[in-house]
DNA sequence: AAGCGCAATGCAAGCGATTTCCTCAGTTGC
DNA sequence: GCAACTGAGGAAATCGCTTGCATTGCGCTT
């Protein structure tokens, strides 16, 4: 079954010339004779010849693979963000392999290793790199770039949002709509993006001349829907509740409304909720979420274009991409 | 910045071997005495080398890597199968590479040949494969497997859920709640599982002794959110319209929810709705779908088994695993 | 004591491309 | 008319690894 794979010698032969000669046609590097050319053409149609990635690569050391490092395949944020890299790349002659690292810790490194360290021309990196080294190293070792989250204290260009300046944007949206007890629902605070998006909170508090009550902010292990949910108890707990929710991602902001409903609380009515990143569901869900939208396809756009300029040996700094407060139903 | 890559015969000079002994150390074909490994495996460490993939792929003829070819990406469902797939395949040191297919025609032809045709080991297939007949031949050419979506002719290996058995009890069960109006809001029917679950639907139908309406079936072009609205205004202006609705997958379901929302129906009150799928939004959902839960994380696990199988000479069959209808609020 | 088998290792031939030199004509320049 | 140049294409080295074959000791058998 395996299928013949012809190879360059036989397109050579079969067109009466030599490998390199069926080489430059195949690459352009150097000019050929129209009529060879044609013959090459026809050789290599006729025996459906493709050239072997590995052959090539071994040869040029390159492999136009793009590797992204992607901590949950589950959200659709992430998929979003490797759709608008992906189109990107494909227009620069790049094919983007999606990695997803959920639930990977020692036994995946192996693999990771490989693609990321030997096969992958460059590396777009949207997982958080704190308490890994080696990892570290990779991202300054060879070309990288970090989307979205990352390291504020260290040179690895990155693209991303300003994620203290959104989340301001939304606590005082919620402030401006007269909610005085404002909760935050953040993830991890070991990343990046979670401290400066509870810092824009807590800014937005404190411009506002409101307090900032530790009772009111939860943080979840990850952000999936179920995350979001159990947040709910912890809130309802306390002995004066919220009258308004800030989730740092849309799938939580879901799992609190799911959590509120359960709880025979509705939204907005009884609780407004607002969201982030602005996720496909986001605006097809009862009720449909007010968040703030990530321009997640540009920012994969945006990674690719900064990780070939890298490539190319350029040094593109860091760039922060707008961001956009969308009103619905949910607040 | 791109790091220097020790190759194996600086390995073998500083170990004081010879290259074929490190190749033996590296992947184990042969006996190595133990004094000697510990010294190989002490300079592999200190340099940090990599077997480089270029050159084991070109001497082995094989990657370890395993391509899924998919519809698209934004589809929880097909995340979740290839969530199935990535866990199984790394238990088996392969590592899967999806490739997101959505709005790739021509262009993306080539990096698709590329790696499916050289650079894989063997494929995973998502994709219909009517009306591209390049494809087909490279599922009979090489180690290929069809998973969820097949054609029933041919003897590529498939392994998938039984549509039709799955439509049927999806809409037995609204029979059964004593609906009689029951509308059908299915994919693209070019497709082998939209043709098999309409059957499903009529075959429940007319076991019960209803007619088949023509008009209370709507057909979409994608399974996007956006679909389900719009297939909703085809069913309200019906002059008898529906008083449930089979979707056939979850986020159509949720688009029919959402497009009857905005008409005014609540759901399950004024229209009942059973979904497809069970993506994991569709417990979280308001209401939560009723809905027919396929294995996913199975199907895509399958898949793997299968087509390692498959590399290994060896002819597996066809594989139909286990639906499962989940009751929930919506239906 | 000669012969054998075996474990451990080295040598060198590929694997399939690209690329650096070269060669060979056929043009130019003067 | 002859040297210098140029465009086209070939021979062979190279990339990093695996692996079949050859070699070398060494312990056993008979």
């Amino acid at each position: 079954m395996p299928a013949p794979k012809p190879s360059i010698d036989a397109v050579a032969s079969l067109a009466g010339v030599s490998t390199a000669t069926v080489s430059r046609v195949l690459t352009g590097s150097k000019p050929v004779a129209d009529e060879t050319r044609a013959q090459v053409q026809a050789a290599i149609q006729s025996l459906g010849f493709q050239a072997s990635p590995f052959g090539r690569g071994l040869s040029t050391g390159r492999s136009q693979l793009l590797l992204v490092l992607v901590p949950s395949g589950a959200n659709p944020y992430f998929a979003e963000i490797v759709r608008g890299a992906s189109a990107q790349a494909s227009l620069q002659g790049y094919t983007v392999l999606p990695m997803d690292l959920e639930g990977v810790s020692g036994a995946g490194d192996a693999s990771l290793q490989l693609l990321a360290g030997m096969m992958a021309d460059g590396v777009i990196n949207l997982m958080p790199l704190a308490g890994r080294p080696a990892w570290l190293g990779m991202a300054h070792d060879r070309p990288w770039v970090n989307c979205c989250e990352f390291s504020a204290d260290d040179d690895v260009p990155h693209v991303s949002i300003d994620h203290a300046q959104a989340a301001t944007d939304a606590v005082q949206y919620l402030i401006n709509r007269g909610h005085r007890r404002i909760a935050l629902v953040n993830g991890d605070e070991r990343l990046l993006y979670a401290r400066q998006r509870r810092l824009g909170y807590e800014v937005a508090l404190q411009r506002a001349g409101l307090p900032v009550e530790p009772g009111l902010r939860v943080t979840t292990l990850a952000n999936h829907y179920a995350d979001g949910s159990q947040a709910v108890a912890a809130l309802l707990s306390q002995v004066a509740p919220p009258t308004a929710v800030f989730a740092v991602s849309d799938t939580l902001a879901i799992g609190v409304i799911k959590g509120l409903r359960r709880a025979g609380l509705r939204v907005p009515d009884d609780m407004a909720v607002v969201g982030f990143d602005d996720v496909p569901i986001a605006e097809v869900f009862e009720p449909s979420l007010t968040t703030i939208a990530q321009p997640m396809l540009a920012l994969g756009a945006a990674a690719v274009d900064m990780l070939l300029a890298r490539m190319a040996g350029q040094s593109p700094g860091h760039r922060v991409l707008p961001h956009r407060l969308v009103l619905r139903e949910s607040a």
